[in-house]
DNA sequence: ATACTGTCTTGACACTGTCAAGATACCCGG
DNA sequence: CCGGGTATCTTGACAGTGTCAAGACAGTAT
């Protein structure tokens, strides 16, 4: 009758989804064992796999949430209006992002999913999702429209998205970048994003 | 008498590194276990905790020993007679030092190092003299005498290495970008750069 | 009511990093 | 040459880990 000890969990598969996410934020991919966070959820070791194939699957899942909530960041992003500023506020609600779960970005992006475990059908489908989003950017009117010839808008958001995870990386795993270099470091790269576009800086009033 | 039965190996510091070395190139961290490495010199399971403190001081080393390849790369470069052609090849280098080793690469510049463990005081210190030469190159003849006025060479180095370690991190990680894409892309963010910069492209010969 | 299926459990295995104690071999002062 | 000290290497043990196999329980459909 109580509510600890009933056999059935009843939502177990999303306790351990949140539970994840917490130990994840917390303690890194590292601190994050299956055992413990069935624990965690009250429930014995081996429960967690009749949710999840492999501990590789769960942070597959994990990954995926991560990228979701980078789509609707990627939504939110408006160059339209004035591309330079736009530009400019897009990079740092990527970076704030980035450094609000360091643990999460590390996992969406990193070699444990990509290389040495095997990414879920799922998790390869949301992320390209949300690069494609990202390359419509480039492929539409504010800056589709103001490119200099030659520059070929997919290389361009393959380029761009390098620079804007290479800061990311650089920030979070804490070498040569801190949190205090920040700002000046990604104005700078996007400095040097706008002269390299020729875009300007527009002085569009509301 | 047998070489391999002698109680002292006689040479198992570098030994380690060595085999660690191929260990972590073959299976990444992942698959490089301190018992294993052990039992691939010959020797048991604990006897590496004699020369080094624990994995971590390893990890440490290996990754000290890639800083020290990466440093040399950065001597090798020469910006001074063709800027922006020099530029280009530093990067192809960089680029292929990247390639040529990923799981090292990941080691140097990850989050196992240099947040969830301690990073060692020598590894802090090769780490950062590699990171002091590449400034150097920003401050010193070739470019600091060209830098468009307001351009902090500190900032600029920061921000360009940070594209070239966010090209680096897709490419390593299979995510969104793959060999195929590399040398279009890395051609684009130098152009990018050359262009921010305002460079040109020099046609100085020999 | 019975069978079925999804969920959860205990038990076990092979692996990991690391510590504590003991064994061995080398090296240096006598 | 010899004895002790020290660096090196060993076995034993412990607490973790991911994962599989077999069994226990509960809800659902027939």
């Amino acid at each position: 009758m109580s509510q600890t000890a009933r056999y059935h969990h009843g939502d177990l598969h999303a306790t351990l989804l949140r539970e994840a996410a917490v130990l994840l934020r917390e303690q890194g991919v590292e601190g994050l064992s299956l055992r413990r966070l069935a624990e965690r959820a009250g429930v014995s070791r081996t429960a967690p796999y009749h949710h999840f194939a492999d501990k590789n699957a769960l942070l597959c899942a994990l990954a995926e949430q991560g990228f979701r909530k980078l789509e609707t960041l990627m939504e939110e992003g408006d160059l339209e209006s004035e591309p330079a500023r736009g530009l400019r506020r897009f990079v740092h609600a990527y970076l704030r992002f980035a450094s609000q779960d360091p643990e999460q970005y590390e996992l969406m992006f990193g070699r444990t999913l990509w290389k040495t475990g095997q990414p879920t059908e799922s998790l390869t489908r949301v992320a390209h999702g949300c690069f494609r989003r990202y390359i419509d950017l480039m492929y539409r009117p504010p800056l589709a429209t103001r490119l200099p010839p030659g520059v070929d808008p997919l290389r361009l958001a393959q380029a761009s998205w390098a620079t804007l995870h290479g800061l990311s990386r650089l920030l979070l795993d804490g070498i040569y970048l801190d949190q205090d270099d920040m700002e000046a470091v990604s104005d700078q790269a996007v400095d040097l994003m706008i002269a390299g576009l020729r875009l300007g800086e527009d002085v569009t009033d509301g």
